[in-house]
DNA sequence: CCTCTATGTGCACAAGTGTTCACATCTTGT
DNA sequence: ACAAGATGTGAACACTTGTGCACATAGAGG
């Protein structure tokens, strides 16, 4: 898993991975791979399992550096950029899963997002944020940053994990992106 | 390029596919296909450009559909699932290339994208709408905007083309989306 | 009509692929 | 200490792959 993950970090898209492409980059003969594996399907199946891990992982911190609600949209959005350049390989596999070629994966994924999404609103609910909104607009409140974050992603990834300014630009890009939402938020009325 | 695109519409990932597999798709010998193409990276720099053009069809149509701004969300998000349908093996290549692995066709279409934000301030302006966003504040909004249909795509495409039922709801979601975005543009103050 | 260019073909080759099987070795619980 | 299960190995198989070459054909402009 770990040798699949550094070919998709060095430029390969998994859908192409081929089997002895992985053990070859694992110092391991073909073979091994049907002692854990049935197919690449399955590595990427238990893949998505272990990206849920980092997610959780960082949610968990999130949860616990953001203190005021003042700044909560920018020390989150630090924290996801942060986890992403720490977890580079596995936020790329995340990426090209959204549109890969595996169902379910693919399905994982998504799964995996719509989870986020409503722990958020849980998050924001304890916080009594956004107290005029129901549940569903709440949620679908949710939803829409959780997609745009995920889509800041790509941005993230596009450019060098060492090119700070760019980073930099995209941290604010996406933190706008958030304060614009909450700002509809603030203001949406239900029909 | 139509036979890359049916395997691509068949469940298939761009990057996993190979010359012999697309020559035999198109019914022709594989050395034809260096006739044409150097490599399949330049395959599908070519569909990028196609691409292009379905898209610029697409706003052609919903520029001379959407009458006034009350539905004009509706609409345009009516016509944009009508053209994934009638283009859906593009759109898949379009959505799989935002994270593929080819770094040119990926540009491709993040620039392809940015155009098609800008082309929507443009109209905005033209109608007239949001005249207090500064033009940075207007880019921003329709950048989000352009992300968040983007990302209905990867909706769209995971349910079956005749599942209206999924296709509607799809539907009515990112129309909330769109909507609670622009109630964020219309009380955004800039700083 | 005839030539030139674009496109398609058949064949060949070396290299890479997924998967299998029988056999070796390591690790762990008792 | 030892049995058992998990993990790794080497050789082998039938295919598929990318790519090069010489040759055929078709269509268009003069």
């Amino acid at each position: 898993m770990e040798a699949a993950l550094t070919l998709v970090g060095n430029g390969r898209h998994f859908a192409s991975l081929g089997i002895r492409e992985v053990t070859r980059q694992a110092e391991v003969v073909p073979t091994s791979f049907y002692r854990h594996f049935t197919n690449m399907d399955d590595l990427g199946l238990q893949l998505v399992d272990e990206l849920a891990v980092v997610l959780r992982q960082m949610m968990r911190e999130a949860r616990s550096n953001v203190v005021q609600a003042e700044k909560l949209m920018d020390e989150s959005v630090a924290i996801f950029i942060t986890h992403v350049q720490a977890n580079r390989n596995f936020f790329t596999f995340m990426a090209q899963g959204l549109a890969g070629e595996s169902q379910a994966i693919q399905e994982g994924i998504r799964s995996e997002m719509q989870f986020f999404a409503s722990e958020l609103a849980s998050d924001l609910r304890r916080l009594r944020l956004d107290e005029h909104l129901s549940d569903a607009d709440l949620y679908m409140t949710c939803d829409l940053v959780v997609r745009t974050v995920a889509f800041s992603l790509t941005d993230i990834l596009a450019v060098s994990p060492q090119d700070d300014e760019q980073l930099n630009r995209i941290r604010q890009q996406t933190t706008q992106f958030l304060r614009l939402i909450f700002v509809g938020a603030d203001h949406w009325v239900s029909h």
